[in-house]
DNA sequence: TTGAAAGCGCTAACAA
DNA sequence: TTGTTAGCGCTTTCAA
């Protein structure tokens, strides 16, 4: 094994526990001992073995995030965030994914990784709320996303609804009508993107437009090829809108690939709003209009949740929060040169 | 503090070995015992303490993946396939970022999480030899990418010069003869891209074309905004290639955002070709000709380099694995028709 | 200000 | 087949 402070201890002919004094910047110790503990320490290249540290200390550092898929720019620069969010705080991030699947959001919601994460941020898809009642671990949880749950657990999300009426509200506002929705979730009995859903729908109504059923479009995932997927479908079926609100950015890139394959221009023909801001949208050929939710604060709330219920001896109700989003405008919406 | 071994075992009547025994599947155990203890298990809800296996065992089964920038699609979908391929091994993946930073990389590889992490995979940017050398933890490290070093550590990496060589063979072969090379470093003494861009010069003298120097535009990042920069440069310096060979995808994306924003056409005005193949590149307006490093290969050859050096009892010699990579022709070199 | 000793929860050697 | 016991390396009372 390597050096342990017992061996620092026998060198620098003191004990243990001055060892660990100056390990741990106690302040009651003489420079003079310091320096003598220090030294032994150089010599041996002594470190600390932070897992005994951990079981001692009934705490580890370190919190893990768990997101459906990381190939998703979106989740790839939360995690990004999160992890910077994190290490600000002196915690690490342990990084799982779940592909969305429920099975693998249960297991990891239920505890995974005992006693060496001290929390969880979960961004659920598939999950229920039954599963999230007959969770057991005690070790704080926060929700990310869209997702609703009646449980009692921190749950961070932007104003979905008026994120997306915000959306479709611009598109209304530069004259389109009829506005289709790309991104619902066809096989599944949950509805994950019913609040953007609902959004499109209210919006349409407000302005006085139906919201025709034969506009929405059902996807399978939530990647390029799902949304592609979708508007040729969409397309093929004869339905010929004059916008498309997609789920994300990624379903709306997808569909504007379609758009341009069939010879119909973005935005002139059909305008395209997306959601997420991922930067890809920001250096396409034609650059995305697009939900961007602020991201940054997502991660340091969910962190801040996490650290709080770590900290604070008081058990505080369960937390809604919500960071704030901007609608952000570019090319297929207005066009090149606006 | 929850539950412990030890609490089973009173609840069971039985020694705490017993109770290890039944977690751990140790086989000699009864059937009647087993079921005994499994129920005391149950009904106390006790989950084991991973932390204290861990301190027990000096294994915790966690290796750090540490990349430049997550927010970088290839680097995403290469931690992806990393944590999935620990997985399979029953390995957890912490992951970090390092900005590409020479600090960061040096502090990560130093030994963060000094017996938290069994090993270490690290893509390094401007980590130089020196900082290997002086390296004392223990831990095995994997490098990846296309940096060398001459220190013993298990490298991963395509061959860089072969693939790069066979973009620019194909630009050469649809007629193509000023072929720009987007993406040298501007001001790092040390040229994390030299391989690509010996490629880039070996292939142009293997045809007989000169390597004007005038085509190379250096980059300050590996980012979307800098290829498109480095693009913009060298069009307002009135230097006209006929194709372009970017350092990677997302360098090439912003070159095309300009080449189409200054009305040159991709690819009858100009080629281009990347490197990464992200899935970005499947789905743009004009889909991307790129280089595929097998990224599932480099994330398996990775994860068994770790785990194999923590097995075996062999210090082998350090190893230099070439996983393999493909040129995908798209529409940024053949144009949507063929 | 420093030392001695207990114990975090687990595994593994040894005993029974 | 099961029980006893000694640590893994650290922090932390309590005493000196």
């Amino acid at each position: 094994m390597g050096v342990s402070l017992k061996d620092v201890a026998q060198r620098a002919g003191v004990s243990v526990k001055t060892v660990s004094n100056v390990v741990n910047d106690y302040p009651h110790v003489t420079p003079a001992m310091r320096a003598r503990v220090q030294q032994a320490i150089d010599e041996l290249g002594y470190r600390p073995n932070l897992t005994a540290r951990h079981l001692r200390k009934g705490r580890t550092g370190i919190i893990a995030l768990a997101v459906p898929e990381l190939g998703n720019p979106y989740f790839a620069e939360l995690a990004s965030a999160v992890i910077d969010a994190a290490a600000r705080h002196h915690y690490t991030v342990l990084l799982d994914h779940t592909a969305g699947m429920r099975e693998k959001e249960m297991l990891v919601c239920q505890g995974f990784q005992t006693h060496v994460i001290d929390g969880l941020i979960l961004s659920p898809i598939e999950l229920e709320n039954q599963d999230l009642h007959g969770r057991t671990d005690t070790s704080p949880l926060v929700l990310l996303g869209e997702r609703e749950y009646d449980a009692p657990y921190d749950h961070i999300a932007i104003d979905n609804v008026a994120a997306a009426r915000s959306a479709v509200r611009h598109l209304i506002a530069i004259g389109r009508q009829r506005i289709a929705f790309l991104g619902a979730r066809a096989e599944s009995a949950r509805q994950p993107a019913h609040l953007r859903l609902r959004g499109w729908r209210e919006e349409l109504s407000a302005a006085g437009l139906p919201h025709d059923d034969s506009l929405v479009a059902p996807t399978d995932g939530y990647g390029r090829a799902d949304g592609a997927q979708a508007m040729a479908t969409l397309l093929d079926r004869g339905v010929r809108p004059d916008a498309v609100f997609a789920y994300n950015d990624l379903q709306a890139i997808g569909a504007m690939r379609v758009l341009g394959e069939r010879g119909l221009r973005v935005p002139q023909d059909v305008a395209v709003v997306g959601f997420d801001d991922i930067e890809e949208s920001r250096f396409g050929a034609i650059t995305l209009t697009t939900v961007a939710p602020d991201k940054q604060a997502i991660a340091r709330q969910a962190v801040n949740c996490v650290i709080s219920r770590l900290t604070d001896s008081a058990e505080a109700e369960p937390r809604r929060l919500r960071p704030g989003h901007d609608l952000v405008v570019r090319e297929s919406t207005l066009g090149r040169h606006q």
